[in-house]
DNA sequence: TTGTACGCGTTATCAG
DNA sequence: CTGATAACGCGTACAA
């Protein structure tokens, strides 16, 4: 297999034709007469030929590649609405170019910078905080971008979300029908716009079942298992008997030191976790959890995206999918 | 910003230069006498020039990205790796392009194809069974690849793992000295090499304990928590009290389902997890498991395939990193 | 130290 | 229906 990297001019010599007319056999032209395609293709198959995508891209300024950024591929959450991109992403055969920014706003403009300068068709945005400089320099973009479990508080993105006013609205309404009179929730930075929402869920529900808003019981949680470890301890201290905690992991971290402490989940306390990634059934007593649609929330953002590259019409650019809360054993 | 793709004869233009000397600065090339430099970094600046790397591609033969292929991004297994791999790959300046193949041989050829088209410098490449004809495939490229968590029959291909062979010699030596009699071992296909070295460990160790290998007590078990769920109940019938789990996925449905019959752990049932992967912490009892580095398995792999694209050295090209065994919950 | 000119492998336009 | 030929944006010998 001597593969020295064969070219479009030499499936035209062997098929006796020009270049543009291999050029048009590869591409699927209709205007091509079935002998000379017949040719062509033989040519083709003969020289084991395969289209050069990178000249494909300079000539036609399109590469069918989308770049995803996401803070980190280890989190089940961002991994399963990955997933989802992926899967509508190569549908539409384009590829996905992955990379990491720990939610970090200086990794997030040099991988902005880096996408853009490969030219990708399409952006997908994912990160729990969207500082203000990324806003910008995304709004900047003649690239199409999609933010994803994000939202942009002027609405003037794209994204696709779940409704957390109503969710963390809901959560908060069923712990205190369950009889809990201290409901504690945890969540990511409340500069968040999303976190902000969160927010005023939780008070509504607070008020309109007689309950007491008091900023103490709300802790800002990151993604990790260990804060919901350390932050166990603060819950208990307080008289939390029931707590919505908005990541997952931090769910998780949550139940273990519980169990460690000898509590007893639900009789004694009530857990509701927040986005339904994998571990919240891998768990045991598994967790309650509002239902994210995490992979179809990847699909349809990818979905859009895919209109917006190809300049098709989009009624709607906040796209809002339903949600529901699962009932397992972390709940009454 | 009206933004229309400006490009090096632009810049050129601008800092009176011609386009060359350009493209020297932009590359870092030395011999730019400093105020030239400065002349052209100005013009860069002044009109936010960006490189096109597309076009870099195309004239270099280099596109400073490598195609990753893995099952599912939403197993934390390859998640954890994929994070290790592309922490190197940034650091070395090169973009990782994913694609999820769900161990489908079609699909993993198609991909492969792609990427080659795609011209991408080097591969990464995971997949517990690595088809014969992927095999081959992945052979006979120019292109550089490297295995990881996967392993070449042959020793053919490059490929980063650790000793599956000691790893379950050792898991089931700790269950057999705790004193379980009948231990069983649920692991991937019997066709794939690293299954194979698996097996001969276990069988080995069991030998040694002066237990008799019954090759009813091992499963086959995919990468379902429902699978683990389902493997119970024939554990449990065959009377076996500890097993091994390859996959850690399948360690926690083995968990739960015993927890939901009311088996205690690891009291009565001891349990040995396959990978580390984050999970084994969040469960309740926690998971004893087998640490495969798979951060580091990544990495390295990624290091390793940044030699051969760049055609250093390299004096190895099986490479094996350490594992343990962490200690947990689920055994005595 | 700097500039010229060609090539990288396709797409796309325009004749024919 | 088919074939020249000019871009696409940049790297790089080769000259100067």
């Amino acid at each position: 297999m001597v593969e020295s990297t064969t070219t479009i001019y030499d499936v035209a010599r062997v098929a006796g034709v020009s270049m543009a007319t291999v050029s048009r056999v590869v591409n699927g032209n209709a205007n091509v007469k079935e002998k000379t395609r017949q040719k062509v293709l033989d040519a083709i198959a003969e020289l084991d030929y395969r289209p050069n995508a990178v000249a494909r891209g300079l000539a036609s300024k399109r590469t069918t590649t989308v770049g995803v950024i996401l803070p980190t591929i280890t989190s089940t959450y961002f991994a399963a609405i990955t997933r989802g991109v992926d899967d509508i992403a190569s549908m539409y055969k384009y590829n996905m170019i992955l990379a990491n920014s720990d939610n970090d706003v200086e990794k997030e403009g040099k991988i902005l910078e880096t996408f853009l300068s490969k030219q990708v068709d399409g952006i997908v945005y994912m990160g729990s905080s969207l500082d203000e400089e990324v806003r910008t320099a995304l709004k900047n973009t003649r690239t199409p971008v999609v933010l994803v479990g994000t939202i942009d508080g002027d609405k003037e993105l794209p994204s696709v979300n779940i409704d957390y006013h109503l969710s963390a609205y809901q959560a908060t309404t069923k712990l205190a029908k369950n009889g809990n009179k201290k409901i504690g929730y945890i969540m990511g930075s409340l500069t968040d716009a999303e976190n902000i929402e969160r927010m005023v869920g939780y008070q509504e529900a607070l008020i309109e079942s007689g309950l007491e808003f008091d900023e103490e019981l709300v802790f800002e949680g990151n993604y990790s298992y260990e804060q919901g470890k350390v932050l166990v301890e603060r819950l208990l201290d307080r008289g939390v008997t029931g707590v919505v905690v908005a990541h997952d992991t931090v769910a998780v971290g949550v139940l273990s030191a519980l169990m460690a402490k000898g509590v007893k989940v639900p009789e004694d306390f009530e857990i509701i976790a927040g986005s339904n990634s994998p571990i919240t059934q891998y768990t045991y007593p598994s967790l309650t959890s509002v239902n994210q649609p995490l992979y179809d929330l990847g699909a349809v953002a990818m979905r859009l995206l895919t209109k917006l590259m190809l300049k098709e019409e989009v009624e709607e650019n906040q796209l809002i999918l339903d949600h529901e809360i699962i009932e397992r054993q972390s709940t009454k």
